[in-house]
DNA sequence: GTCTATATCTCGATAGAC
DNA sequence: GTCTATCGAGATATAGAC
């Protein structure tokens, strides 16, 4: 499990190993059930060492947090930033924080689920962070709902409803299972657009899923 | 913070105190972000005092963990039981979920979020209540659909959407909220079985919450 | 930048008196 | 059933050589 020789030229640095090591060990057990010990040796080096790169355990889950918060939003908001349509913003909202929680997995959930790790300033900032983050999709729905493209209710309770499903995936997702990327999020978008009657929308087309897999 | 002496005649046993003040602080602070030192404390007695009660850490998990996914399958089971109507079934069946979040909210949360402590044998224990309890969902999706009240989906992948969304209620409920129990589940509901959009069912009354606080 | 070595503390758990 | 006392392991973090 520990680091090998360097052979090829462009292999992550010590301290890149440091972060994604920590990034897998934190996802499987957690912060507190993650020692310094568990990183070293899963990084192959002393536990002197990673305080070369992070001066204490919380800073290196503050740091995976906050990149993790940030790369999150930043995908979404490039992800939305030329479409005008509600619906359409929606929709590729949520695509895009189902895909980042797949191919960024690890580090979504280390960032989704870690809060109550975090003390003093540093909560403060992450939250600050996840509340800037929970705005961009309450703003689609605010909007959509000023245009009357969407029932009104209580938009910051249906943005709760809309996050709490497709943060969700990042607890059972695994990269080589039965759906696809683009089923999941099409399947997730069809209940929150249109819900599971049958009756209410009588047009709504039977789609059924290929049987390809990615 | 510490137990205070006794003047009423029926306060909580030793034992059921180690058992709420570990529920207290696993929900605010994780099973491995809490000691058997913190609980003692909490308590009031000395720490040899749990090992009275329970026979380890792990054990204390245990106990927590079953407790509550018996505890919640018995509330969906039983509400759902005199009813046949899949529609009336998962609105019934959402209602006690949430409730259930809601005034069992630390042992729910934990049952929730304390999967990946365990090991072994008690890792699968949990896992079979954990299955047991979302094929309860999963059978009235089913059966829905199978009734033609419910759309063609696919109905694990639907199950988990619902579920999450739902059991994400626990991550932010306060019981002196700003939302009434009953207007949360309404909305969920809605959203479920209706959607957000307003032009698919142009039918759907605008139903506007009162300002009543539980 | 990585090592050896260690300081200081807290952890889960137990022995045994009362 | 609760206490005092303690064990051995493992925790975070640091000092200082190379």
């Amino acid at each position: 499990m520990a680091r090998s020789k360097s052979v090829a030229s462009n292999d992550p640095s010590t301290g890149e190993l440091v972060y994604s090591c920590a990034v897998d060990l934190m996802y499987e057990r957690g912060f507190h059930g993650t020692s310094m010990r568990d990183v070293a040796r899963s990084v192959g080096v002393q536990m002197s060492t990673l305080y070369h790169y992070f001066p204490s355990k919380q800073d290196l889950l503050m740091s995976i947090m906050t990149t993790a918060m940030e790369a999150m939003t930043d995908r979404v908001t490039e992800a939305i930033a030329e479409i005008d349509d509600p619906r359409e913003q929606l929709k590729t909202a949520v695509h895009a924080h189902i895909t980042f929680h797949a191919d960024q997995l690890k580090e979504a959930v280390v960032a989704d689920t870690e809060l109550r790790s975090l003390e003093g300033d540093d909560l403060k900032s992450i939250i600050a962070l996840r509340d800037r983050y929970e705005g961009i999709f309450r703003a689609i729905i605010d909007s959509g709902q000023r245009a009357g493209e969407f029932r009104p209710s209580d938009s910051k309770l249906t943005t709760r409803a809309i996050l709490g499903a497709i943060t969700d995936v990042g607890n059972w997702y695994r990269p080589r299972g039965r759906l696809a990327l683009d089923a999941i999020s099409t399947e997730y978008l069809d209940i929150f657009m249109s819900g599971i009657n049958a009756t209410t929308s009588a047009a709504a087309p039977v789609r059924r899923r290929s049987t390809t897999r990615r």
